[in-house]
DNA sequence: TACTCATATTCTTGTACACGCATATGCTTG
DNA sequence: CAAGCATATGCGTGTACAAGAATATGAGTA
């Protein structure tokens, strides 16, 4: 971003990217692989949703490179691709933190 | 996140924050807006896009605290609230740029 | 090859939302 | 207060996509 200008297809791409973590489904997903990775169906149970479900976010997360899989006999692993996915959560809550101390000011002046 | 238990009220919040930057035409307005406040009008200028969705798009990133506004006459200015959505799009920017080295290696390998 | 379990995909339905057009609100000046 | 410009909002339409049910694919085993 500093030097790049940002061009209209760049844009699009970035935007893609923010859209696959604009779910809290995902969110959820990606927050449970911190653990370690995960077939499909021990996601499916850690999260309570159904196996279709699961399975399609997570073909978007790996389709957008923030979940690796890996194949073992019958079933799938999904693990984390990056851990920049969190640094990029961080900052999210941190703004979240400074905008609930803001409300919170404000309700108390 | 790396302390936070990542509730599910939090996550709907978080992902509600990427949402906001999950569409190009935000992002075009956010980076338009590094380089300085622009009124409403000016922005309908610089992104050639209708004055109605310039308006709602704005209201988006401000009803979030992506931007700031501030009323000068009959002119609304809005800038941008934090520069930290900026690191957020490094981030992914970085992210892409590795995917893109990965591809080329795959299809020159 | 037939059977089973794990995962992926197809189809359908409901919902969210971007956009354009028209209109409302708000501020300023005569 | 009337008129005009800047911005916001209501409404209708089209599109994207999340979720469930059913089904297809793919791997392992008898």
């Amino acid at each position: 971003m500093s030097n790049t200008p940002m061009t209209s297809e760049l844009l699009v791409l970035v935007a893609a990217r923010f859209k696959a973590l604009s779910e809290p489904v995902r969110l959820r997903i990606l927050s449970v692989l911190r653990g370690g990775e995960l077939t499909v169906g021990q996601l499916v149970e850690e999260t309570g949703l159904g196996q279709a479900n699961v399975s399609r976010h997570l073909q978007v997360l790996h389709n957008l490179g923030f979940a690796r899989r890996r194949r073992d006999g019958p079933f799938v692993y999904y693990a984390l691709a990056d851990r920049r996915v969190f640094q990029l959560c961080d900052i999210m809550c941190g703004q979240l933190e400074m905008e609930t101390k803001a409300r919170r000011k404000l309700l108390a002046g």
